[in-house]
This record gives C-alpha cells, structure tokens and sequence, in this order.
DNA sequence: TTAGTGCACAACTTTCGGTTGTGTGACTTC
DNA sequence: GAAGTCACACAACCGAAAGTTGTGCACTAA
C-alpha cells in the first residue's frame, strides 16, 4: 500500500522507488503483486512514468486512508505523545455517552477507551502510567487512594429496574426501593471485591434487598434473554445504558424512587500525568458537572461524591 | 493485524492458529513480531490462554478498523459488487456537494468518486462498466451520445467572478457580463477540446470577453496566488467552490448577472447498468432536482438542460 | 536515427515466515 | 504433592517470497 501510495504521489516508479530506498524493480514487483492480488490493473504504465487507471483512482482514497489507521494503530501504543487514554467501568453506560460528549467537543484529542477490571488494577495502571484516567466509583471501603492520585466527581449513573413482561411490577410507573423488598434481582458478572460488589453489598444491607451476584457473566444478550423470561426476575441498569434488543422482547425500564439508586462515577489521575488531554478532559469535567443534585438519590457512604 | 484480532477473539493462540489454519507456533511468532515491532507487550499469557494487555486493549479498535478499511479497499475494485464508482469534473465543485448529500441520505450505499480527463474516456469508461455515473456538461457540440449512454440533468453550476483585492471590479457588489468586457479573464489548465474550453469559447464568442485559456494548470494554489497578486488579472469560479486559503489574501467572489453564467451538469449512465446504488442516485437527483429555473442563467446552446 | 528515459523480465540471493520437534511453567486431578 | 494436561515459547530446518543485479523493450525527444 505505502509503495502504491508513494508510485501515485511521485508519478513513476523510479522516483517512489528512491523515495521507499529500494529498486525500481523492487517497485515493479511490488505493484505487480498488489496488481495480481486485487486482479485489476491500477496504473498505465506510459513512458514517462506511471498513471493511475479508474480502478487506481477508486483504490487510492482507501490505500490512504488504510495508511492512516495503521499511523494511528502504531501511534495508539506508542510511548510519549500517544492518545489519551481512559479507563471506563463498563461499555454503554452513562459514562461512554460521556466521553462521546467530549469527543465532539475536543475532535482534535486523540482518544483511546479500556475497560480495567478492578480498582486496584486501575489505580496501578494510573500509577504507573499506563493508562491516564479512569471513570470509578472511589473508593472501596477501608482503602483510601494512594496519595498520588487525585480524584473528582464525575457524574451519576442513574439505575433503573428492567424486568420481562410478565413480571409483577412490569405495569408500575416507577417503583419505591421498598416495594422491591422480596423480589428478587439478579445481577450476573459481578466480581467479588470490586467496588460493584461492593455497592450492591450496602444496598441490600440498607434496604433488605434480595440480590443475586452470583454466577458467571455469560454476556448482556443471555442477561436479557432470561430476564424477558423470567417472570419472578428483574435487575439493575443504567438509566441511559442502550439495549440491543428488539422492542418486540417487551422488556420493561422502571424508574426507582424513595430513594433513587445511582452510581456515582469520578475521575481518577495521577496528580503529575503531563498528558495535555487530560487537564481538557478535566476541565470539560468540570464544566458538563455543574449543579449536582443529589437530593432524592442514594448511594453508599464511602464514595466520593464531589 | 488479522491473526491479533483472532487471538483477541478466540482468547488463545491455539484456537486463533486453527482458524487460520496455520500452527500454534506461527501464531506465537506473528504476535511475536508484531509486540516487537511496537515494542509493547499486547498480550498476558496465561495458563488459560492469552489476555490483553492495557496496550492491547487500546490498540484493538485500532486493529479492527484497519481490517475494516483493508475490506473495503479490495471491494473497492471487486468486480461484481463493488460500490458505485461516479466521475466528477472537478473536486470541490457544486457536485461534490450534491454527492455529499447523497452521502448523508443513503450511508448504506459504498461511493467512490473519480476523476476522468475528457468527455470521450468518460463515455468509454461508462460503457464498459469501468464506472457507473459522470456528472458531465453534455453534450460537445456535433458529437452526440452514443444509444445505450442516458442522460437527465442534475444541477447548475453558478459561476461568480474572483478576483484579487486590487482589482478593478474588486469593490462590486456584482457585475454583468458586459461590464466584464475588456478584463483579462484567465482560465489555466483548460485542455483544448474538452467540453470546458467549448463552455469557455461560446462564453467569449457571445459576449466579447477575454479568456485566456491558455497555459499549464500549476493547481489551484498557484492560481490562487497569482490572482491575489495581479490587479489586471480574474478569473470564474463555481459558487460553491470552497477555497483553501486565508481570508486575509483578499479574494473577492462577486456575482455576475445580466446573464449569470451556469455551467450545467447532467448525469451521464448506461441503460442497462445493473448497479442498485445507480437506481438509488437517480431518484436521489430527481427528487433534489425539482423546481429548475434557467431564467436569467446562461448555457451554451449545446447542452442539455432538462 | 539515435540517445535517453522508464518499466518489465530473468537469474540469482537473501530474508522471512512457516513447520516440526521440544521445552517450560501453570493449573488440574487424584 | 506428584502426575498429567494445557498452552505458549524456543530452536532447527525448509521453502517461498521479496530483494538485487543485469538486461531488454517500448516509447519520447532531439
């Protein structure tokens, strides 16, 4: 591709080939392979160099633009001046629409998403550098941050009931947290020590509620299948978290109240990452998060919530 | 790239290598080499099989994306179902625009755009299937389309004067076309027989201007510059034109009437063209295109403006 | 015609990517 | 806790690409 991109640009092999610092032949090699492989001819050769047929033009804008993922690609783990890296808690919550917000605001900072698996994990990805930030619920209880790493509110994920229909509370409005004494709400996946679990933990422990965090995580798509089957189940998500599911599943979104369950999420950093994206990441932060309310909602007493 | 993302996906070396039908250890070589081309760790190798690493992850979409483009590439000369492949005259013109808007309205629909040289490869191209559609002044005069080559009107082109902040005309709010007699109007880059010089030669044949059609076309910088620069000299440019160039070199673009020039482009395809996006743009067009008012505009008689 | 330019073909060489064979560490099983 | 299994890495070897040198041919320009 490089070699066919650089035969277009130069006009003739010769000039590519001193360009690319191999022979002209190597050239003619190269091209003929490409040529062989997509069946089609892509330059006229003349004798002054080289044109691009119709089938050359139609192919070239994709060689470039091939070439610029793969820059990308290499920038995307190269030490120094890589993209902005950012740590999410889960894939399609309120966070991603987040970090979507400030894509469209900042196109011009390059952005990469992970998902880390825990927050001591998180916390030594941060330290040592090898993420730059991360949307967490901090902190878990009894382990405060390590002094070098700073934190703020970032924003609350707020958690709605989401049944089958033929579950009881499938025709309610919205429902109290105590109404939801005695049914049972599965929640698959969640890993034992991780602040999920730990959140979940105090809310039943305050409400008397019957959750099920055991059983392995057999993805969103069986999550959903059961709970749509499922008459005496229900579970937890995001209030802006999108299903890929048909309507015609009759899933049911319920709104919780008295109090309403919300997830707070905070931006973790290391207090002297130097990355340039991160203090406009903080500072969009700062700016999208004005006027907190947390009148009306609940969450556990040891996070942080500022 | 192909073998990383299938280790990603299958979570091991060994299933990757059997879905690429090679061996494990040429698996574990690739990887190999890629993580010592980017000098990164991509993977934890585990007991269980392989995970990524934080680098990994990030590097991921990346990876994917390059898969994806590299698709689209091939398809892009597949012969069979390849995306509708449309002949522009010029980039950056009113039909770039109209495409655009295609672009918008049909997503679903692969484009590739083009750049013929003249009216006769253009009708050559079509007919063999080297590409689907042209948007093309038809027709040159005395030579008309073949049979099996069908045309409809697409848009009209508005032509407005540019000129340098030195100008004579440079403080106009508009001019006419017979106060355009007497100023050096320089067109570079015309080739003798293509319909734009038959455009241009009917332009001075009715009204007594003064083109100059002569000369090597250096790109739209140089005459950009050279414009700016020289008080005697203006030149036409579409009105939709969009130029790359500070707003403070003191381009002027002033409108022309009395009449105003349009340069009129139709669609040109081959009746029996079995592309479904062919359908798809045409419909587009007759539905962007009601409401066409020549009153006012000029045309050489030539073309075909229904 | 003749000199010059630019790409293709052929023969040879080297490099790289693949296979086979084996080793090692980690988890599982009894 | 010893044996077995699983999954990946390393080493040696082999063949196919991809590179280089050398040359030929087509076209252009003087």
């Amino acid at each position: 591709m490089r070699t066919f991109v650089a035969v277009v640009d130069t006009g003739q092999f010769q000039e590519a080939a001193a360009e690319l610092a191999v022979t002209q032949q190597a050239v003619s090699k190269r091209i003929a392979g490409l040529e062989k492989d997509l069946a089609v001819r892509l330059f006229t050769r003349t004798a002054r160099g080289a044109r691009l047929t119709i089938d050359g033009q139609a192919f070239l804008p994709h060689a470039r633009e091939l070439l610029r993922v793969a820059e990308r690609a290499v920038a995307s783990v190269l030490p120094g001046s890589r993209p902005l890296r950012v740590d999410v808690i889960a894939s399609r919550s309120a966070v991603s629409g987040l970090m979507r917000g400030f894509h469209r605001a900042h196109p011009e900072i390059e952005l990469d998403v992970v998902m880390l698996f825990d927050i001591e994990t998180t916390v030594a990805a941060i330290r040592s550098g090898a993420i730059d930030a991360s949307f967490r619920a901090v902190a878990v209880p009894g382990r405060p941050l390590p002094e070098d790493i700073e934190s703020v509110w970032a924003l609350d994920e707020v958690l709605q009931l989401l049944t089958g229909p033929a579950h009881a509370l499938a025709g309610a409005r919205s429902v109290t947290v105590a109404q939801l004494a005695g049914h049972r709400i599965w929640m698959p996946g969640i890993v034992p020590g991780t602040e999920w679990a730990a959140y979940y933990d105090d809310l039943v422990a305050e409400f008397g509620l019957t959750i099920e965090a055991t059983g392995p995580n057999f993805g969103s798509d069986a999550l959903l299948d059961t709970i749509a089957d499922t008459p005496a189940l229900a579970t937890f998500m995001g209030e802006q978290t999108r299903l890929i599911w048909p309507a015609g599943y009759g899933l049911r979104r319920i709104p919780v109240t008295d109090p309403t369950p919300v997830y707070p999420h905070s931006l973790l950093w290391r207090r002297d990452n130097p990355h340039p994206g991160l203090a406009t990441l903080r500072a969009y932060l700062a700016a999208a998060a004005t006027g907190h309310d947390t009148a009306g909602t609940w969450a556990p007493d040891w996070v942080i919530r500022r």
